[in-house]
DNA sequence: TAATTAAAGACAATAAGAGTCTGTAATGTC
DNA sequence: GACATTACAGACTCTTATTGTCTTTAATTA
């Protein structure tokens, strides 16, 4: 069980694009190249972002991608879920019970992960990288 | 991002072997026929249940499967990471920055949850489950 | 009209999971 | 000791999901 390497993308894309200014749009061909990814698979990548809402696309010529909503409305959960799915993580698929005691438990720690991601904005670690490069900058 | 199946009857089989007296064996094939699933695919999982140490397994005639370890000791953290290993669940094997921060935020979202399972023990599901048993009991 | 760019979909390659089959080693029974 | 029983190991196949590429289409700007 582990987390598709599109997330990881999904994730580094959408601090990038909080990071740039506001209006500002940049094309899949250049956001592939920081990341060293290919165009292409990027570009099905941000279509997720796009229909689950995080981003906005303009086709044509200077067109491109830029965050939709406020950046303060963006949770590390509305990415993941953008691109994972919002399905259970445990299968009970096999012969589901009404209030299984099983379920119930796996149920709930998947909440208490989800309760975290949720909790937490890109917005954030933005700032946060912003106030450790101020840092560096002060102590030279 | 999903459970292995394999999880999924892991641990119903560890919960059916902690409900079994705690003195007496049983082989695979009737475990799998409880599960309606192959021996030889129940096997496999349950070879990994005993290098993690969480039951015990004798060969031979009168030979068969049994908790080693006490009961009060066997979360279901326990079961998870034997059938799905300890990796982290985020892959960060792409560019591994010194303290990020995206990796940050996952990482203690996995822990919440890890928490949670941790904290669940498979004998309390069994104890309710005969209360639940035992109340239907009463109420006839 | 021409250039640019996102979106859609078909397609191939890879990896992981699910499951089967066969043989071997250990244990108890006679 | 011979035999039946059982777990264990490994090779193998099948299926599914992920990863990634390629081509075509549609929308937008200049
Ligand atoms: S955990 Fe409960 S609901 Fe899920 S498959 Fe098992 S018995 Fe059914
Ligand atoms: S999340 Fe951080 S450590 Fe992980 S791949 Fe991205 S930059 Fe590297």
């Amino acid at each position: 069980m582990k987390y598709s390497n599109a997330t990881n993308y999904a994730l580094h894309t959408m601090v990038y694009l909080i990071w740039l200014p506001k209006s500002s749009t940049i094309g899949v061909q250049e956001l592939a190249e920081i990341q060293k990814l290919s165009p292409t698979y990027l570009s099905k990548i941000l279509t997720k972002l796009t229909k689950a809402g995080l981003i906005e696309s303009t086709p044509g010529a200077k067109g491109g991608y830029k965050i939709s909503k406020s950046p303060n409305e963006i949770s590390f959960l509305d990415v993941i879920i953008a691109i994972e799915g919002e399905s259970n993580l445990f299968n009970c698929s096999i012969h589901h019970n009404e209030g299984c005691l099983i379920e119930e438990v796996m149920r709930q720690s998947e909440e208490n992960m989800k309760a975290e991601l949720k909790n937490r904005l890109l917005v954030d670690i933005v700032k946060k990288m912003e106030e450790q490069k101020q840092q560096k900058a002060n102590s030279n």
